[in-house]
This record gives structure tokens, C-alpha cells and sequence, in this order.
DNA sequence: GATAATGATTATATATCATATCTAATCTGG
DNA sequence: CCAGATTAGATATGATATATAATCATTATC
């Protein structure tokens, strides 16, 4: 009963990459009806939660480049489900947050992706998906220790 | 201590992109030294475990769309890792194999590719590794199972 | 033997992601 | 206060990945 790729399975990266890919699929299925995609819910979600932050802000947390996340942030300012506010202390600065249509949006799309979250995990015991959030993270860390080393000092 | 992007990281999604993300960019570092990428090793191992396969059954196995594993097949055959050998019982498909070239670069890229893997999931048990091989296992095939509801019919 | 189906390929569209450059505004040292 | 450097955001652009449609040669089917 060998499958024909047993010998990538062995590596987490190749599993992780066919995970993943069943996550996206099924994810932006779930929130087309939204008219949302992953990186525009993720933002929706972090700008809902920090109301007020700024783009470069948002796009240090999501580890997005800042000219990609201008048309992310087009695309949900298009969709009234947030507004651009000029920042009071700073005016080059914006201001994001959530329009009463963008907080009710989140509120089900969160929802929907709650379902979509429970759909892919089918199977798995509370304490399996902890232990994978646990791993992951583990894993993200390692990976921006080995970065760090890499990258040139910024300061 | 709550991280900015904490209202995410409970979705098993969010979590492994930043996951993924992180290894993508190890692997690739890793395996340039041997001039290849993520995808061409994937398929120069399969090669490699599976002699003589046919380009189609190839783009099954990585879930890869065939018109794009003829490019990856293509800078395999450049680099002369592997060759397109003329199938005898069906004139219009190749049965690709490793050249001499291939299987030494594939055993050292393969090498690379585990101390890559031993450096992203640092501190984490032999079970860590296994559960989480589980894990991403039936989450791939939670999505399968989900596709599958959506997708025609093929015979 | 005509028609359909298949393996590989080509051409092409689209999405994603990174880099370089620009502007306007802010900050800092003299 | 002013010149130069820095920062927030935006624009333009290019590389890469990925998907679809159409084509060619060969094989299978009726």
C-alpha cells in the first residue's frame, strides 16, 4: 500500500503544501460568497480586531509587502467594508478601520470560515488541533530563526 | 502578550500558510546549490522512486496541471537529470528516468532537503512529527472528500 | 475506417508576489 | 528654520505560479 510519493511524505513541508492546498481550495470556495479571498478576509479579521491601524501596520502582521496590501485594502475600501481615515497625528497616514457593512460582513464570513475550519479538522480531537496550532507555530519560528540569520541588519 | 493577529491564528489555515511560508523559503535557499526548486525536486524524487512513469501519471501524483509539469520536465531534461525515453507500448508518451547525474544530485539534494526538515521542526519530538504527518494527512483528505462533492463526475 | 479519447505540447490568461520608483509628509541635525 | 534623510502610501513593472483552451500525434473504440 505504498503511495507513489511516500518518498516526499517523509518531509513536512511537502505534507503541509498538500494540506494547505485542500485548505485554500475549500477556504476561497467558502468565502466567494463574501466576495472576500484569504488575504482580504485575513485583513477584514486584523483590521476588525485593531481598529485604527495603519497599512504598514497591517502589513507587517500579515508579512505582506506594502504596494500588495495598497490593492488589498482598494478592493475592501471598494466593497464599503472599510474606510481610510486620515490619521490626525500623522497625515500621510491612514487610519483603517471596519464600516458598520465590513463589522457585519466579518461577523459572518468568521463564521463561515469557523464552519470551513471544522470541515477540514473533521476527525481530529480538540487536543489534535492544539498540538497542530502548537507545532506550526513551532515551526513558523524556526523557520524566522533561520531568516534572521540570513537578512541583512536593518538598523 | 496577544499578538496582533491572534482573531487567526485559531484557524488551522491561517496558521499553516505562515507555516508553509516559512518553509517554502528554507527549502528553496536549500536546494538552490543544486538548481532545483521545490516542484523539481518533488518530481525528481518521484522519478526516482518510480522509474520509467509517464509525464500524466506524474502530474496525478504532484497534483499538477500537465501543461505545467511539461516546463518542470523540460528543466529537468536540461539539466540533465533525467531523460524522456520513447515509451514502446505507447508512441505519443515518455517513461522518464533518472540519469547517472540525477540519481547523485537527487541523493544529495535529498540529503539537504532532511537537514532542512530537521532544522524547521527543531524541537519537536519523533511524535510531534508523526502526529503532525497525521494530521496534515487527514486534513488533505478532508478536502478531498469535500472536492469530490463538488466536482463532475468524471466517468 | 471514421470518431472519439489520450499523451504531450503550445499559447495564453490570471493571480500572486517582489522590486524600484515616486509623492507627500514628517523628522532630525545644524 | 531649513536641508537632507526618512517614512507612509501609491504606482509601475517584472517575475513566478497556476489554470484553461486549443493543437498535434497517436491510440482506442465502434
Amino acid at each position: 500500500m505504498t503511495a507513489p510519493d511516500d518518498s516526499l511524505r517523509v518531509f513536512a513541508g511537502y505534507a503541509m503544501k498538500r494540506a494547505f492546498n485542500a485548505i485554500q481550495a475549500d477556504l476561497n470556495a467558502t468565502l466567494q460568497p463574501f466576495g472576500l479571498r484569504m488575504v482580504t478576509f485575513s485583513a477584514l479579521a486584523v483590521i476588525g480586531a485593531h481598529s485604527g491601524l495603519r497599512q504598514s501596520a497591517l502589513a507587517d502582521v500579515l508579512a505582506i509587502e506594502r504596494p500588495n496590501l495598497v490593492l488589498i485594502v482598494d478592493e475592501l475600501e471598494r466593497a464599503d467594508l472599510i474606510v481610510r481615515d486620515r490619521a490626525t497625528d500623522d497625515r500621510r497616514a491612514y487610519d483603517l478601520r471596519l464600516t458598520l457593512l465590513g463589522r457585519r460582513v466579518l461577523d459572518k464570513a468568521r463564521g463561515a470560515v469557523a464552519d470551513h475550519d471544522a470541515r477540514m479538522c473533521a476527525g481530529m480531537t480538540a487536543q489534535d488541533k492544539d498540538t497542530l496550532a502548537q507545532t506550526l507555530r513551532t515551526i513558523e519560528l524556526n523557520g524566522r530563526r533561520d531568516n534572521d540569520r540570513r537578512t541583512l541588519p536593518r538598523a
